[in-house]
DNA sequence: GTTCATGCAAATCGTTTGCACAATG
DNA sequence: CATTGTGCAAACGATTTGCATGAAC
């Protein structure tokens, strides 16, 4: 598909190239609202779809009731606080043995896995211990 | 909280125990519509979440826009056939290491994780060779 | 008999889409 | 000028919820 420059489009790459917190299309919105007032949401929608297809951007899901996105980087693991809600990307490196192992023992042709881990952040892990110690 | 018993709650557990598929609630809706003809849909949600509640039946979300459950037992990772959506339970072993290899990179406390896998599934795989040798 | 579960329909939420107009090439 | 992108609002699909009635205790 070709599609012709947008500079809406141009900005949300822009946004999620320079964020490293996964946001949500309202932050996105909100964000690009600034620069275009008139700005709608479906619109974000709309060209947040056309940057996935273009492999520039990744959609991420991460069991809530809304997506996320960032902008495509080398593949990584994330970690999910069950308090906050915050999607961390972490350092471990990609595993690629695994989708072999993945591959043996099922049947199945694998060409990918993702891995989400779930707990506490630093920061929900703090305020825990402050509000026990009280 | 303390819940009365449902016939219906029963059923869906009981329909849950029987099937490997990880349904999704259409699915659970139309089976348990045989027993119960009045059936709403929305009594199916209601009895979903409060199984999920109990812990009882786990709620997957594989980046569909539907929800799927299954009734929940040793931990275990999942195949996502990218062709027809099919859901596999896989038989690679739990990996302990991997939650404390991960809280030793972010700092975070983690107690768990997910790992999906993705390609193409046996039936989808063959009819993929069929089609080509054609 | 009181309280919770149910069916039904309306409401909600995130996302998509049809349309008239504006921007791109 | 032909075509695609946009804002707007309406439509959509999955899920939740308010309410009157029925089942559980």
């Amino acid at each position: 598909m070709k599609y012709r420059k947008s500079k809406q489009r141009n900005k949300i790459l822009e946004i999620l190239k320079n964020t490293n917190t996964h946001p949500t299309v309202d932050w996105i919105y909100d964000k690009l609202k600034k620069d275009f007032p008139k700005l709608s949401i479906g619109n974000v929608y709309r060209n947040l779809n056309i940057l996935v297809e273009q492999k520039l951007v990744r959609r991420m899901d991460f069991g809530s009731t809304f997506d996320r996105f960032d902008a495509v980087r080398a593949p990584h693991y994330h970690f999910i606080c069950e308090q906050c809600g915050a999607v961390i990307d972490l350092d471990l490196s990609y595993d690629d043995k695994l989708n072999q192992k993945a591959m043996d023992s099922s049947g199945c042709k694998v060409h990918d896995h993702k891995i989400q881990f779930y707990g506490l952040c630093d920061k929900c892990k703090n305020k825990l211990q402050q509000h026990q110690q009280q």
